[in-house]
DNA sequence: CCGGAAGCGATACGATCGTATCGGAACAAG
DNA sequence: CTTGTTCCGATACGATCGTATCGCTTCCGG
């Protein structure tokens, strides 16, 4: 057997070229050409580790969906506060692509968004991501809301709306700073709000949560 | 003076057929010859009603905005009743394109979005539309608080900001149905909760308003 | 040591893109 | 009718796209 190469690094250095690419020039302005040079390897050698373009694709969109789940878990574990609350506000925070250190990554997700509110494949690993994303926040709520709560005053907030909630609005939020709607600061200030708010709902559901 | 033609009806019929392909194959699958096919009118027609296409989508975007801010008003005016709380949820359900005869207008809202995210020109129109939406939506949410409210119980919630919030969610609601990652009754559900909850916010911040 | 499979980069190919150009049809003015 | 201007649709053009192909190099197995 003659020379063996790492494809899977390979892969991942053309799925953060094409980060790159989707960042500077949309969705539209990703050429396998343009991937080739920014991965600074060859055009054959992105067709060798990609049967076509829309493998890439797949396979780009997949390793932002887990660079991102990767990153909010990340910060999950090495916030100090255990409290379902902050939890939830720092991961919150992570997922609304806000700051303008994650504008980059915010503008690949909705290049590739996009292109999968059109081909099937591609929504494929998106709605794995949104799943498993959903389910860190459902998880985070219910522990917020507590497990043992008693049917004590208003009827607590059912998690996984309040999930998927959270997720919408950050992922609106996320576009409407990028198309400059909002600004960073503006939008941060209503996911803040929305995060109290739901805080406040879910004390006034278990008033003995005080003590 | 030849021939004189109605340039502006010919550009309407244009861009309504922009917005078909936008829906049919995204935003890439747009070129210039399949719009002019789905038109009716040759390639050169096209050609002289805009320079180029990025003016040709300029227009187009403009007209699904003013297609979507009006078809909110005549929902609004076409309402028997003038309160501000189902005007405002009527306004939230025409807004978040969730309905099966609005996924379409949804995909292609999504379509020049994205594009919008990366070229700044497209990006005008956008935020106009978005600034008309919100500002629609202040108006309602400051009608249903009350303008004359005193400071009586709980600080009544921010309008401008409760019409982001809810601008946002819509947006982002949007965005899950088109990927797949919730259905539209999951997303309906989503969005009533949370008009629910703005109106409990609303009365609890006004007691006094039961009478 | 050598035969051949696997990887390499360059180039070719056909399609399609946006845009430019052009000869003729259509029509108001003289 | 002739003339001049405007509109028409077809075609041309160059660029770029995704993909296929093809010698050449590399290097393990026998």
């Amino acid at each position: 057997m003659p020379r063996q190469v790492d494809y899977e690094s390979r892969r991942r250095r053309i799925a953060e070229a094409v980060c790159l690419l989707a960042d500077e020039h949309g969705p539209e302005g990703v050429s396998m050409r343009d991937v080739a040079a920014r991965a600074q390897v060859s055009l054959g050698a992105v067709q060798r580790c990609f049967r076509n373009k829309e493998e890439m694709l797949l396979f780009a969109v997949d390793h932002v969906g887990e660079r991102i789940t990767e990153r909010v878990r990340t910060r999950l574990a090495s916030s100090p506060d255990r409290s379902a609350a902050t939890a939830l506000g720092h991961a919150a925070d992570e997922i609304a692509l806000l700051r303008e250190e994650q504008r980059a990554e915010a503008r690949i997700w909705l290049a590739f968004v996009a292109r999968a509110a059109v081909s099937e494949v591609l929504g494929g690993p998106l709605r794995t991501s949104y799943a498993a994303l959903q389910d860190l926040f459902v998880r985070l709520v219910t522990e917020a809301t507590g497990s043992d709560s008693a049917d004590e005053g208003a009827a607590p907030p059912d998690p996984r709306r309040e999930a998927r909630a959270l997720l919408a609005l950050a992922d609106g939020l996320t576009t409407h700073v990028l198309v400059g709607h909002l600004t960073g600061e503006e939008a941060e200030e209503v996911l803040h709000a929305h995060l109290a708010d739901l805080w406040e709902r879910i004390r006034t559901a278990r008033p003995r949560e005080a003590g």
